[in-house]
DNA sequence: AATATCATTAACTTTTTATTAATCTTTAAT
DNA sequence: ATTAAAGATTAATAAAAAGTTAATGATATT
């Protein structure tokens, strides 16, 4: 069986890396960042299966951190791992949408238990989708080639959202025509060539509300993903 | 919003009372009994959305109880409410595949928050082929082939039910031609391809008269069913 | 045997989309 | 500065895919 990729949000040095050991122990992929600036960012580059949120952290605590993530588009179940055991939060927990609300201290082997009971219960609902990743102010949805930017949605075609994945996969990085061509073309010629650029033209126009998103040519090299930041 | 039907095991009666008094408060339909044989013969004559299951109970425990609706071929998401709080309980419970288990002295508001919250998981991918899905202003019954808005209604056939129930169970994800084909007519060739179409044609043709519904296409792909909301 | 139902096939139209073409702009080397 | 190559942009094209409606033939029902 496919490996769970986690996602463990949280701030304390020494949980985070116990959790983080034993959970790999027990066969997940996981990934854990400490703060929930770094979590909206990972989120936004590749998919998870389910996010485990550490309540109180400095800056964003868990709850807003579960508010932001849903503001960005991002459907990822998530759930509160938390010392607060006071019943407001619990409520509060539950009602930002949490598929489960675990007081610390936490027994490992039960998270564990808990953990893959609630996954193989979200498993037949959710539609494996492949994630969906936040370019600027857009969301893209490699799956089912989604673009979309407020409510504003764009049907890709294959092309154009193989192309699109490439660069996001490569953003901030040297894409090559010779390797563009060759991975989504299966050759390299001077009509292929013409043809990579009138997509390239494409999607800077699909992509132009959001400035801070560029596709750059190097000149003779290839293209760039250019995203500012985040 | 239809009431979830409960079904709660417990022998306890002042306890047994104050649950279902409150749950029925809570817009829940429950069932009470007081023993595994009551609760498997109620459960043969009809549909419950979840069991609450008691652990200690005489005669036959709830644990015991959960083997034999297993048994029985009763496919009904059970949790675990118990005042035994041992580690190796809860592991039991949830090998048992309860998906959830919850210790006693249990908190009634949070007991509610969970059990919406479970249910809502749950709906998803447990409806089944006895409720009948909203899709839009539409009212589609799988079992029977109906499809039904207002009070107009629309026998189905077979094939078109199976094909629009496809859609729908994997609504606003791209079903790939070759999937549906596979799936529903056993092979993919031109032919079946074609007869696709006309499939396709015609369930865009009942559902035309709900704008928020679109069956689109991916050139070279597939059908999306795309349902704006809910 | 006649009829009704329904998936399939056929015939034809429309749409989609990658490519090619044509034209203009930028870059870099001499 | 001049020039040739590379890149950008817009539009035209042609082939494949999808859409539509009707005809056909198989299967089940009366």
């Amino acid at each position: 069986m496919d490996k769970y990729r986690l996602l463990l949000v949280e701030d304390d040095e020494s949980l985070g890396y116990v959790l983080s050991e034993y959970l790999k122990m027990k066969n997940f992929s996981i990934s854990w960042v400490k703060n929930g600036k770094d979590a909206l960012s990972i989120l936004s580059q590749q998919p998870f299966d389910l996010c485990i949120l550490d309540v109180m952290m400095p800056d964003m605590d868990g709850f807003k951190l579960a508010e932001n993530i849903k503001q960005s588009n991002i459907t990822i179940p998530f759930l509160f791992l938390t010392a607060r055991s006071l019943k407001i939060d619990l409520l509060k927990g539950f009602s930002l949408g949490a598929v489960d609300y675990i007081r610390k201290p936490i027994d490992e082997e039960e998270l564990v238990v808990r953990l893959n009971n609630l996954l193989s219960i979200l498993k037949e609902s959710n539609d494996k989708e492949e994630g969906t990743y936040k370019i600027g102010m857009y969301n893209y949805s490699p799956s089912n080639y989604e673009l979309k930017i407020n409510e504003e949605k764009r049907q890709l075609t294959a092309r154009e959202s193989e192309l699109l994945l490439y660069l996001w996969k490569h953003k901030n990085n040297i894409c090559r025509h010779n390797d563009i061509l060759n991975t989504l073309w299966g050759k390299n010629d001077y009509f292929n060539r013409k043809s990579l650029n009138v997509f390239i033209t494409r999607l800077r126009k699909y992509l132009s509300q959001d400035d801070s998103i560029k596709i750059e040519n190097i000149h003779n090299q290839g293209f760039i993903l250019n995203t500012t930041n985040d």
